[in-house]
DNA sequence: TCGCCTTTTGTAACTTTGTCACTGAACAAT
DNA sequence: ATTGTTCAGTGACAAAGTTACAAAAGGCGA
């Protein structure tokens, strides 16, 4: 079984006696696609650490329209999660499995105690954070200052894998992106006729 | 004149090693409104602390489009000219003073310092940078999830003073939202025509 | 292999929001 | 009072999102 130590680089930094309480006080899991861990009038429990797989924060609008935030990789901590925990808030967003993960779950109380005591721990925690803010304001820009199609474009290229395949759903898109599947299939239907995609149910294959 | 210890808490429990360091490296300045202190290929050349006043990021898309991203108030850093620093990143936001500001401006050098070494410091920038990220996704959701009308009488709301007045122009009110003005001018005439709001040039009184 | 069900995609009509290109009104300074 | 500048109003149009369906694709059991 995978731990954090093994994964996570900070955690090479850190003292014996600290990465003991990180053990103590961790559960590890192995998730199923589709797992709901977080959200949906479920308290947090711990803050995750992704070993493998990948995690979806989003949220869901009165309307019942659902968007994603971000996507927290293997290597990576949700950073929602410890600002809660650390700020003893409520956690409504919710966090859903993108495929089979390992996550490594740490109870807030020694996430509290290393966060105050452990520099690499604290160290880390910075990092993400600063990083999901930077991300967070490109999104807020790319949202208002970038047309769908050009969005949805960025969006196929980053997703496609090295032979330009993509296996999305129109509404997967929508969603990631904040739009609607109404929309999206209009654009992808105009990029189809300028020969750039070609669409397949439940894929996209890119060219150039 | 006021100083850092004056008016952030997180100074009272700095050693006083550290608040000679903070001290020797930082430059005091009061600007009047709209000077623009960074960004527009100005590089970034310390992080600012509000003493008094209060600063507007905001980014300006290609199109010439303006965005205003958060305000920060007196007691608050830039903190994303405090993730530039640290992760020696480019700053491409633009900065400006929404009216006379004092400001105290922090050497990187000193900055890098103290986020290393002192404990208070660091805790307060990890303060700012959480609520910061909250206040981002928040600003995410409300752009995708909430109709202009809606966000338009929040920012009425918030915005106005005790008597329900606010001094702003269309055009502020679109910036900050990240609309257009003919749209705001659009949605404040109907909510003048239904009695919620009387219009002047340059301002606006909200009733109930 | 055929029908049945679910998921995914297509489409038309409509509303909301944003853009463009002006016009006019309010205010300040000379 | 004239002039220039900033602020607000407006109509026509474009882009994006919504509503309400219909049609196709694929899986699955009989």
């Amino acid at each position: 079984m995978i731990k954090i130590s093994d994964k996570f680089e900070f955690a090479k930094k850190m003292t014996k006696a600290h990465l003991a309480a990180m053990d103590s006080g961790t559960i590890y899991k192995t998730i199923q696609k589709g797992t709901i861990i977080s959200g949906d009038s479920r308290r947090c429990n711990g803050i995750p650490f992704v070993l493998n797989g990948s995690l979806r924060l989003f949220r869901i609008s009165e309307s019942g329209r659902e968007m994603t935030l971000y996507n927290i990789k293997s290597g990576e901590v949700c950073i929602m999660a410890a600002i809660c925990v650390m700020g003893h808030l409520d956690y409504d967003f919710t966090v859903e499995s993108q495929n089979k993960c390992d996550l490594a779950v740490v109870s807030p109380d020694v996430f509290r105690k290393l966060i105050i005591e452990s520099d690499p721990f604290k160290a880390y925690i910075f990092q993400m954070m600063a990083g999901r803010l930077l991300d967070s304001i490109n999104k807020i820009e790319s949202v208002n200052f970038i047309s769908i199609e050009q969005r949805i474009k960025s969006y196929l290229q980053q997703h496609a894998d090295d032979d330009g395949l993509l296996n999305v759903t129109h509404e997967q898109i929508a969603v990631d992106l904040g739009s609607s599947r109404e929309v999206i299939s209009r654009h992808l239907k105009k990029l189809a006729a300028e020969g750039e995609i070609q669409q397949k149910r439940g894929s996209i294959q890119i060219f150039k």
